[in-house]
DNA sequence: TCTATATTTGTCCTTTTTAGGACAAGACCA
DNA sequence: TGGTCTTGTCCTAAAAAGGACAAATATAGA
């Protein structure tokens, strides 16, 4: 979800990864892994993300997380039921 | 969440800590953490307490994973939003 | 009240897992 | 070709799991 997010944003841009790598200060086989979700984007990173790509973070924090709690539960056989509790719980509060 | 239920499920088959930890092959001390949900329950673990109390293991999986879930976005801002997009992305599949 | 048993809490340690990232090499265009 | 992107492997460092132990607290019964 969120590598998706990036790759267009990237692209809206009209950067490549070498200048996103740049601006990270990783190389550029890091960024092609995010945007593949083959690695973690730290909250560090998603903050430059953002700014350079010029959206807030509000606008990525969401499927980041979202991105993060899918990981966990995808091939769970009971994903649905547990997000449903947890979902009641954190509205509740 | 899973934590009180443990303690539910031990108490109505009468048993104390000690028996449980017996069965475990751990300490008390780690029975009381799990019951106060200061320390994961594997799931080697959760099988174990299932069978123990009688229960199925389909009984406390959600909460299991319910757990891990709340664990993740609780303190989160965007929690809720988050957990709206994985339930959708989870249920279409 | 005294005391034994049950539980909780804090600290510590070791092992396993995950994050974060580099590098090299291959693939894909154009 | 040259630049872009992808993929695989490797490494180190940080964090989490799993668990022991000791000490402190509750708690129920004699």
């Amino acid at each position: 979800m969120l590598g998706e997010k990036l790759k267009e944003l990237r692209e809206a841009k009209g950067l490549v990864q070498r200048q996103v790598a740049a601006d990270l200060q990783v190389d550029t086989a890091y960024i092609s892994k995010m945007e593949h979700n083959e690695k973690p984007v730290s909250r560090k990173h998603l903050k430059k993300l953002a700014k350079l790509y010029s959206v807030t973070e509000n606008e990525l924090l969401p499927i980041w997380l979202a991105d993060k709690v899918l990981q966990l539960v995808e091939n769970e056989k009971y994903s649905i039921q547990a997000l449903e509790m947890v979902l009641n719980n954190v509205k509740e509060k």
